[in-house]
DNA sequence: CGGTATCCTCGGCGATACTG
DNA sequence: CAGTATCGCCGAGGATACCG
């Protein structure tokens, strides 16, 4: 990933094109706030106003901005129901789930290691 | 994962704590500059400057404040030897490694939807 | 309620230079 | 070669206010 060298033959181009685009879209999903969103969703389908409480101290901005950019990506369906007050619900689509999977291996991870970290802060703090 | 809702009993007060530092340690881990290093490593041991090749666009600073960290985590060994010109080796530890395995299934995400992804985007920018 | 736009600040990050 | 320190800027992102 962002790591292969291409020669300059022109046959390379879309090698090159593909591996670029793999990166961009690694950048958008390696991101704190698109992979506790993904998390957030789950398998249920949420409001924006829930999403929000959901993730603590996510701002505003924040959300709509991550949310906007895992559309586009159509990681996440969004469907605005036309009432008053607006209600707007969001949900993973395929991709998103086939990507939430290994996001939960990152939180099992996270919390299978919480110790060694700890304490590997501790020792190296000293 | 920075979900949940404590009650103000004291019983909670290691659960809170708990629950705060596994959102520090994802909030350290789901960066882009730290996952490619993890999966730049890989099973080898690279040194600095070759880790530097490897990553694509990652600048000096980037890459020793991403090391530090992964080393003060215990995700990442740091092996100097005292040589001149300085010699100074990385590699992941068993919990780097077991991190590599989860972020390996990103990268397999991230190729297997590459398609998916680019068309939904033209969808979503027009 | 959800979204967009505007403003403003603070710190992330690159560039550069210097040590061992 | 690897690491640290300093400077400076640019932009991410919070706060606020206003629409549909």
């Amino acid at each position: 990933m962002g790591t292969k060298q291409f020669s300059g033959s022109p046959e390379d181009a879309d090698l090159r094109r593909a591996d670029s685009l793999a990166r961009e879209i690694f950048s958008d999903v390696a991101n704190k706030w698109a992979l506790l969103i993904i998390e957030a969703l789950g398998e249920r389908t949420l409001r924006f106003s829930e999403l929000r409480n959901e993730i603590e101290g996510i701002s505003h901005k924040m959300l709509t901005q991550n949310l906007r950019m895992l559309e586009r990506n159509g990681l996440v369906e969004r469907t605005v129901h036309p009432v008053v007050p607006p209600r707007v619900d969001y949900a993973l689509t395929e991709p998103g789930q086939a990507l939430r999977v290994t996001i939960d291996g990152l939180c099992d991870w996270t919390h299978r290691y919480l110790g060694h970290i700890e304490t590997s802060r501790h020792r190296f703090d000293a």
